[in-house]
DNA sequence: CTCCGATGTTTACGACGTAAACATAGGTCG
DNA sequence: CGACCTATGTTTACGTCGTAAACATCGGAG
C-alpha cells in the first residue's frame, strides 16, 4: 500500500496514466516503454510484470481512449432533444474529443486492434460502435431516416464523423479554430442525415 | 551508371521505392531506415546523403501516395457520366486505394505534413484536394448539389471517403470483401450528394 | 591530368525493446 | 510467531535502431 515502498501498489493503472500522458506530450512517435516507467519511478523493465510487450501498453490506453470517448458521446447525446439533435451533439462530441486529444485518438485507431492480443480493447472499441448504431435507431424510429439497414446507416455516419475527426486532428482542413472545426462537423451531420431521409 | 560501381546512380529513387515496398510489407511501425539501405545493397548510413532524416524518408513516400492517388482519382472520374457520377467513382477510387495499399494510406495520414519540413509532400495532398474541389464545383455547377460553399461540399465529401478508407483498411467495419467495402462507399457517396442537394 | 565535391562506407554513441537472472515484500501455512 | 512462496520489482545483458563524424572513392570541371 505504501507508494514509496518496493512494491508500487498499483503501478498498472499508473503505467497506463503516464503513458496517457506521454503520449499526449510527445505523440505515438516519441513514446517510449522506457520513458514511461521512468516517470512511474520503476526500472525499465517493471513494466514487464503487467504488459507482454509495448503494444499491450498502448492497447490499454486505446482502451481507455474509447471508454472516455463512449462516456463523452454519451453524455451528449442525453435524453433532451429529438433522435436527430441527439445523433448530431454525439458526432461532434466525437469530433471534439479528437481534437482535445489528437494523441490519444490516433492510438486508438492506429493498428487494427486484434482482437486475438488486445480483447478489452477491442471490445471498448465495439461498444463505442453499439452506442452509434442505438441513437441511429432511435432515429430510424422517429422517422427522421430513411429505412435502409441498420449497420448501414451506422457505418455511414460513423464514417462521416470518423472522417472529420481524423483530417481535422491532423490539420488537414485549413480551418483555424477548433470552434471552426465543430461547426463544420455540425453542418456535415446536418446534411449527411438530410441524405439519408 | 553502373549499377553495381560504388556510386549508385540514382539511389534517392531506390531508397523510395525500397521503402515503400517494405511499409507494404511491415507496415509504419517495422519499418526502418537501415533496413530500407539495406534492400538497396548500400550501407546503413547512405541514405543521409538523401534524407535528412527518417521523417523525410517517409514523407518522400506520402509524396509518392499523393500522386499515385491522384491519378487513380483522375483516371476514376475520366469524362464520361454526369458530375455526380465522376465525383462517386473519385470516391470510390480513394477507398480503392486505401484497401489495395492499406499501410502506405496510412503513412499518408500518419503525420501533420508539416509544409515547412516536406513542402513537397503538402503540394502533393494539396492537389488531391484540389481534384476533389473541381469535381464538386462540376457538380454544383450542373445543379447537382446545393449551393453550399464550394469548400464546405469538398470537405464534406473528402471526410465521408476519408472515413471509410480510414475504417476500413482499420477492420474496424466487419466487411468480408473489398468488393463489399466499395460498394458501401458507392452507397454512402449517393446518400451524401443525396442531403447535399 | 589533377583536384574537388558529391556520394558511399566505417566506426561510434546513446536509446530502445525485450529477456534472464536476481531481490524483496507481504500474505499463507506450519 | 516464524519460515517459505509468489507476485512484483531490479539489474544486467543483447541486438537493433537513428544519427553523427571521420574517412574513402568516383566522376566531372579546370
Amino acid at each position: 500500500m505504501a507508494h514509496d515502498s518496493y512494491h508500487h501498489g498499483d503501478l498498472r493503472a499508473a503505467l497506463v496514466r503516464a503513458g496517457l500522458e506521454l503520449i499526449r506530450e510527445v505523440g505515438a512517435e516519441g513514446f517510449t516503454l522506457r520513458e514511461v516507467a521512468r516517470r512511474s519511478n520503476v526500472s525499465h523493465a517493471a513494466p514487464y510484470r503487467h504488459f507482454r510487450d509495448k503494444s499491450e501498453l498502448t492497447a490499454a490506453i486505446a482502451e481507455e481512449g474509447f471508454t472516455i470517448l463512449a462516456k463523452e458521446m454519451r453524455r451528449a447525446a442525453a435524453a433532451k432533444g429529438t433522435p436527430r439533435q441527439r445523433l448530431v451533439r454525439a458526432g461532434r462530441a466525437y469530433v471534439a474529443f479528437a481534437l482535445r486529444r489528437p494523441e490519444h485518438f490516433k492510438v486508438m485507431f492506429a493498428t487494427p486492434l486484434d482482437a486475438e492480443r488486445h480483447p478489452a480493447a477491442r471490445k471498448a472499441a465495439d461498444e463505442d460502435f453499439a452506442g452509434l448504431v442505438s441513437l441511429v435507431v432511435a432515429c430510424q424510429e422517429a422517422r427522421q431516416l430513411r429505412a435502409l439497414p441498420r449497420l448501414t446507416v451506422a457505418r455511414i455516419t460513423w464514417s462521416q464523423v470518423h472522417g472529420i475527426a481524423t483530417l481535422a486532428c491532423n490539420g488537414q482542413f485549413q480551418l483555424k479554430s477548433r470552434a471552426d472545426v465543430l461547426a463544420f462537423a455540425g453542418q456535415a451531420m446536418e446534411t449527411l442525415i438530410e441524405g439519408l431521409r
